[in-house]
DNA sequence: TTGTAGGCGTTATCAT
DNA sequence: ATGATAACGCCTACAA
């Protein structure tokens, strides 16, 4: 029969979350109808006034207005979105707010749509699959015209929700592999690899790389980046060298310590994200080894701070506001219509800060 | 006449933002009435089934939520809102997403709305007050159910508007002092107190603050706790020691460096926020002095990098996703209608890392 | 230039 | 247990 979650349905959810306390009913807000009552014409002549149509005289205009500030009028969106069939509102899916990634990339986004008069509503997935399906879903029963996904691990879970939909959708930096998903993505292979070569290019031979275990795609594509620039330099991949963080910091001093007890310990890190090679200095440091000197280290996105860490980091710049910027204008073009979207993409950056440095002299020497 | 700004009603604004192209109207989505059809039943009876209501038997809702998965229905928030009268979103206003400290007290917000299957609605205001109007405006549009404003500057432009919109509002961090106002804030005062005292009880005499020139209240009372901790040490308040920023690292650093090159320099340095410690971090490093050796810094927050910068941050810790989840709580009660909310207090608490230490032993010892 | 009459997709209030 | 009917607040014909 198929059907074996009949309680996943729209109104079965309701029942089982937390309920909030019965909402007060504040004194209703004027209506158009209340205005046109006080003004002595017909709604629709208000709602004309009100919209500045060529349709109503200036003087009968001028007096609507007058009342309807007298009388603190604001026109329902919701009103209005019942009808006009959409809600100049669209989701933004992120995995946590208060991810640097996530904020500026939601920063480019809301600037963006706030130009073009649309609101953002929020939500997170907190790396939870089953959780972003639900915020999905949750997205299109409010009828936004459209979502963006930042950074999402967009599972099979999703695929036949988002395709059934039918809102339009752009995936910020990972994006599944499928022809109906529009996105922007930064050159995340090509990006690593060229931290990789920095780093080999400064002599380190025992390259180490410290990843994120979510499953993202871009996780797999930079893994790539930093093994494809291992192998070009003959030095090829050693499996003890790649470990697993999951972007965030804290993990990723364990991961650091884990290859600063391998017998022969890297001299140098590519790390997934900014996040990581935070994490991954503080263990060096915590070892009683310098960042640069003892072990270089390098990460990704460059957040606002990579450049204040002591040494700052050197790492593969994303621009991500302009990122969130080209997400939300695609976006608008898929919701005009404009199926010409599809994915665009941006070039990374290299950028050389004080956490990268020669390779020491090895003492230890493998072979 | 009093109509100082008559353009600025609802729906003159529209027409002066930049347009979105039109919308494509996509397949209509099927409604209650569809499944009704199919079903061969009338549209109340779907509602009431999809609300898992008694009041249906148990086939016919069996039947009816068959149909409505096969069509993937999907009920409309728009429309019941417009006829419950409530849309079950609340509006968050921050200065700007990209913030850690927005980001952290968002999430505490996002969290606990989502756990009572709230949606929040985003929109920054980059500190500008006139914005930030405009925003909330937007927000009342929307019929949101409640607003929390986090860390604005609530400038008077806006008192009168919040007071007229009759929708239940709670401030974060930075409460305009009203009575209308209800607000979750912490220890300012007290906690940059608590901060001075630290680096006095280390030796240091001449103590510095870099303030937040934004004109938040939070800056005021952090400020105030600074001189207070000066007097009650028998030092005072120097005016060249308290300079001004704006909350961002970058502009901390012009900041600092105007205090290194006083004839006699501080050997401490309060700041309003990490993000400005870190600014002030980097303009001592950058002169060739040791953070903490020659020049000890303190922040405010603690947000997540502050334990990972080079050294440790010491700090006063706000719990800010504490904070949201508890603006969050209190806008759910002023929304029941309990007025009792009011204002939540949270204390302020030092934590001591790396970024201070003793006094330097003093050469130029004024006077 | 303005008014009248519908309808958007729900929930709510009556009936039956 | 179910079905008519009427809102909710706005917009959009179409008619005057």
């Amino acid at each position: 029969m198929l059907e074996k979650s009949a309680s996943k349905t729209t109104g079965a959810l309701r029942t089982t979350e937390k309920r909030a306390p019965a909402l007060r009913q504040s004194s209703r807000q004027p209506s158009i109808k209340d205005i046109a009552l006080l003004a002595h014409v017909s709604h629709p002549t208000v709602s004309r006034a009100l919209q500045n149509s060529p349709l109503v005289s200036a003087e009968t205009a001028a007096k609507i207005r007058k009342i309807a500030e007298d009388q603190g009028y604001r026109a329902s969106a919701v009103a209005r979105g019942l009808v006009t069939r959409h809600t100049r509102t669209i989701g933004l899916v992120v995995t946590a707010v208060d991810d640097p990634f996530a904020g500026e990339v939601a920063r480019g986004i809301e600037t963006t749509a706030n130009d073009y008069h649309y609101a953002v509503l929020l939500a997170s997935s907190h790396a939870d699959p089953e959780r972003e399906c639900k915020v999905v879903e949750e997205l299109a029963e409010r009828r936004v015209d459209g979502i963006i996904v930042a950074s999402p691990r967009l599972g099979a879970l999703c695929l036949p929700l988002l395709k059934e939909l039918d809102v339009p959708i752009v995936l910020v930096n990972d994006q599944y592999p499928s022809e109906f998903v529009h996105s922007v993505t930064i050159a995340n292979q090509a990006g690593m690899r060229v931290a990789a070569e920095h780093l080999i290019g400064l002599g380190h031979r025992r390259v180490a790389y410290i990843g994120d275990r979510n499953g993202f795609q871009s996780n797999t594509e930079r893994l790539a980046g930093y093994k494809a620039a291992l192998v070009r330099a003959g030095i090829g991949f050693a499996a003890e060298l790649a470990v697993e963080g999951d972007g965030q910091a804290e993990t990723a001093i364990e991961a650091m310590h884990e290859l600063l007890r391998l017998n022969t310990p890297p001299t140098a890190v590519c790390c997934y994200n900014d996040m990581t090679a935070m994490g991954a200095m503080r263990a060096i440091r915590s070892r009683g080894l310098r960042v640069s000197h003892d072990v270089s280290v390098t990460g990704f996105d460059d957040v606002f701070f990579a450049a204040y860490l002591a040494p700052a980091l050197t790492t593969v710049r994303q621009p991500m506001r302009r990122m969130g910027q080209m997400a939300m204008e695609n976006l608008f073009k898929l919701m005009s219509g404009q199926e010409s979207a599809a994915r665009a993409r941006v070039e990374a950056e290299l950028i050389v800060r004080g956490s990268t440095g020669r390779a020491p002299r090895q003492e230890g020497h493998d072979e």
